[in-house]
DNA sequence: CAGAAAAATTGAAACGTTTCAATAATTTGA
DNA sequence: TCAAATTATTGAAACGTTTCAATTTTTCTG
């Protein structure tokens, strides 16, 4: 049961297939009587032209942009991929979504695919691995696909672009919060290790209160939650300033488990601004990050370098965060 | 500047572009020392074989899977990715996901160009839509890639599997322990049109409670704030029946900014059961539904379509869920 | 209505791979 | 050491498209 191929439409139709593929390539040569009789058999025989025969030097086949995130589960990336999606729509440009699941073997094996797939660009939220050695990001540029990342790597090595906040500013806003509100006693829960961001949210944080504490969590729900229960036991705090959003909430739960209220008892400031952070019954203190707007940035800046015939330089570029205060933060 | 071919390896080693071909295809006729030669200039020249070049009758390139979802910002669909990832992993196949935001042109779109990537099968949560003409699945079929839904469609049109739960049920049990609890006045805030369950759950909802009131709300965080501040004005009402866990804590929020205390003045009964369900002040009485599972299983029951050689029969795997009591709901 | 100009169509090469029959090189056995 | 057997390599066809120069058909002009 073979597929049906241009040669069929062709046969079919009486006509050579270079005819019909100037019908499928919009060429406006072929008289209207022709067009309407191939166009007909072709919805008759519901062909589609198989788009892995249509590369050709040049023809660069269904414009195709990969976007490679950390964890399907947090909202943070739901609305990164809502804002990319919208940009790479409006340019006529596909995107595929895969998902690195914060392991390091998947981001590569997801970047493999991607070029596999024959993607035009690439954005990507990479993870922090020691083990990493970069090959994949190598791989990107030997095969000349250009690439933006969501958060900054450590290492000089690759010259790929980054669209991303000011994290350390950002952590800093919300902890300054937090000292002007007379707050001492601040612990910070940080995120995971592979995550760039930790460690730039720490600086912040320990900018703002050299003397807050820093506890290792994570960037979920379950994290806060086993943070708090685990190295808070009848600690000294009176507030704390979460990685994300998701920490804050799992670390409120438990927080409401021990018997502590928010915020009388205990201020908490979360991170990002998902969307669930204002429908809580108290209202989450929050730093908003413009997902959607570097979600879109980053596929503009990627076509962009798409399309510039010369080498664009690398660029670092900060959208702003501010804090939104809402009921989950009170004077000491 | 041209890509790196397997000519380009083959010039480089001295060796015929057939042997360079058996070595990337594992074929064990190569000797070690040509192997070894012609991977280390693999490795130099940073070559990778053109996915799109590989196929050809027999040999279906790097076996991809689709996965269509209605929306990437409900928490329900981040588990239905990982487990479908998870049993797509394990059979060594990839999966491409993409969302069609509940619009059907996208949805199409979305197929379109999963199948011009060439997958080897899809699955896909369908949007109901009068307007929908099923070009798509015919299109699916034509080209013989199998597919599993995860939401049946009214039409019989398609002879597509189906994994689900049996949603009828599910709003069923949910609505049953309000009606036990002693509620008089349940109201159902429904789900958005283009669904399904939609219909499924009213049906559910119904037969527990003849008399329950429908509003029709949506899907999201939102909808579910905005239908209880304009539907329920007022309104006699004890309990609430929401579409899912989204429209709960929204109408929760609403409910809240009221003055309403729940479970105290009104209770509430969410669907999915999604993480964040369980870490809210009030936690959150909810039908359970297998998500990671149904994933796993779609994907399961389209690889054993594409595997199998005789024309399987279309199925209908109805998962178990289960009404999880929490404390968002309370006796009359 | 002929000839020229314009428009439409054809046909073959090219894209980068895999496959497989044919050939070449190496190993084995006596 | 030689032929046979085995193993390794080659070369060309095939996959389904696009492209573009060459050819054919249609339209226009006087």
């Amino acid at each position: 049961m073979r597929r049906t191929t241009i040669k069929d439409v062709a046969e079919k139709a009486g006509v050579s297939i270079g005819t019909v593929s100037a019908v499928l390539n919009r060429r406006d040569s072929v008289r209207t009587v022709t067009r309407k009789r191939i166009l007909n058999i072709i919805d008759t025989l519901n062909y589609r032209p198989i788009e892995a025969a249509r590369r050709r030097l040049g023809s660069p086949s269904e414009k195709t942009l990969g976007l490679v995130i950390k964890e399907i589960h947090n909202p943070y990336f739901a609305d990164i991929i809502v804002g990319a999606q919208e940009e790479a729509r409006k340019h006529h440009y596909r995107l595929l979504v895969m998902s690195s699941e914060q392991v390091l073997s998947r981001e590569i094996d997801a970047v493999n695919v991607l070029v596999a797939k024959d993607i035009d660009g690439l954005i990507i939220n990479p993870l922090v691995d020691s083990e990493s050695d970069f090959t994949h990001f190598a791989d990107l540029e030997a095969h000349n696909i250009p690439y933006v990342m969501l958060e900054g790597l450590q290492k000089g090595e690759t010259e790929a672009s980054v669209v991303d906040i000011d994290n350390e500013k950002g952590a800093y806003d919300a902890t300054r919060h937090l000292v002007e509100l007379g707050h001492q006693h601040i612990v910070h829960l940080a995120g995971p290790a592979y995550s760039q961001h930790t460690l730039e949210r720490c600086a912040g944080v320990l900018r703002a209160a050299p003397l807050a504490r820093i506890v290792h969590a994570g960037a979920t729900l379950k994290d806060g939650y086993n943070a708090v229960r685990d190295e808070l036991e009848g600690a000294l705090c009176t507030a704390l300033v979460c990685y994300n959003d998701l920490v804050a909430i799992g670390a409120m739960r438990q927080l409401q488990d021990q018997g502590k209220r928010i915020p009388e008892d205990v201020s908490v400031v979360g991170f990002d601004d998902i969307e669930v952070a204002s429908y809580l019954s108290v209202p989450l203190t929050t730093v908003r990050v413009p997902k959607r707007e570097m979600g879109r940035k980053a596929i503009a800046t990627v076509l962009e370098r798409i399309h510039s015939s010369v080498e664009s330089p690398s660029t670092r570029i900060l959208l702003d965060a501010e804090l939104v205060v809402r009921s989950s933060t009170k004077k000491r």
